[in-house]
DNA sequence: TCCGAGATTGGCT
DNA sequence: GCCAATCTCGGAT
C-alpha cells in the first residue's frame, strides 16, 4: 500500500456555502469511535438545505425552534431530527454562527464492521446475507443512522470538527458527482426543483429513489 | 427483479 | 394535523 494523505476536515470546511459543503462531502470518510471500536464509511449521497427563507424545503426556513436551534451554531455542529416517530436523520450545520444551512447525509458506503451494522439493522446474526441486504444497510438517511446508532440523544449538538467520537476525513478520493432534485419535498413550492441533491455516480449505495428522481430531472 | 400503494409512528408546531 | 422515511406486500415485467 502506498502512503495516503489523510486529513481531518476542519472548521473552515464547514463554514463554506451549503451547496459546496454538500458536494465536497462526497467521497469523504466518516469515522465513528464507539466502545473502543472504529467504524468507517464513505459518504455517497447528500442534500443541501438553505436557511433564512431561501429554501422552503428546510425545516428551519421560517426560523428556529427548540428542535432546530443548533442550526444557528457554526458549521460542523451535528443536527439530528426524528421523523415519523421512529426514524432519525443526520445533518451537519454549515456557515458561520448566526447563518443557517445544513447538509443531510442520505447514504454512505460502509467500509468495515459490516457484521455489526447488519445486526443493528436487522436484529439477527450475520449468516449467509444476501447482496440486497448489504446494500440495504445504509442506502437511505434513516437506514444509515440506524446502522450506526446515530441517535439524537448521543450526537445532537456535537461539533464534528472537535469531537473524539465522530469526525470526517479527506482521503484524497475524487468521486464522479451527479446532482438531482431532492425527494419528498413536494410541499416546498419553488424549492421543489432546486438541484441540491448530490451523489456519487454509479455507487450502489446511493438510494434508489434518487435514481428515479434523476430520470425526472434530466 | 422492479415498482407503487398503504400502514406505520410520535415529536413538533 | 403535518412530516427531508422505511417496510411489506402484491402485481407487473
Amino acid at each position: 500500500m502506498g502512503k495516503r494523505r489523510v486529513a481531518r476536515l476542519k472548521k473552515s470546511f464547514f463554514l463554506q456555502d451549503t451547496v459546496t459543503v454538500a458536494r465536497e462531502l462526497l467521497g469523504k470518510i466518516l469515522t465513528l469511535i464507539k466502545d473502543g471500536k472504529e467504524y468507517r464509511a464513505m459518504i455517497v449521497e447528500t442534500e443541501a438545505y438553505l436557511g433564512n427563507g431561501a429554501d422552503k424545503a428546510a425545516h428551519f426556513s421560517k426560523g428556529l425552534t427548540n428542535r432546530t436551534r443548533i442550526i444557528n451554531e457554526s458549521g460542523g455542529h451535528i443536527y439530528i431530527y426524528s421523523i415519523y416517530g421512529v426514524y432519525q436523520c443526520f445533518n451537519i450545520v454549515t456557515l458561520k454562527e448566526g447563518e443557517h444551512g445544513a447538509v443531510l447525509i442520505r447514504a454512505v458506503e460502509p467500509l468495515n464492521r459490516i457484521e455489526e451494522l447488519y445486526f443493528n439493522r436487522y436484529k439477527k446474526p450475520f449468516e449467509s446475507p444476501e447482496k440486497r441486504e448489504i446494500i440495504n444497510l445504509t442506502n437511505g438517511p434513516a437506514k444509515f443512522t440506524m446502522a450506526y446508532g446515530l441517535t439524537k440523544g448521543e450526537y445532537y449538538g456535537l461539533d464534528i470538527t472537535d469531537s473524539e467520537r465522530i469526525f470526517i476525513e479527506d482521503h484524497g478520493i475524487e468521486p464522479d458527482i451527479s446532482c438531482s432534485r431532492r425527494v419528498n419535498v413536494d410541499y416546498a413550492e419553488e424549492a421543489i426543483d432546486f438541484p441540491y441533491r448530490f451523489y456519487i455516480e454509479g455507487n450502489e449505495y446511493v438510494s434508489r429513489v434518487s435514481q428515479l428522481d434523476k430520470k425526472n430531472y434530466f
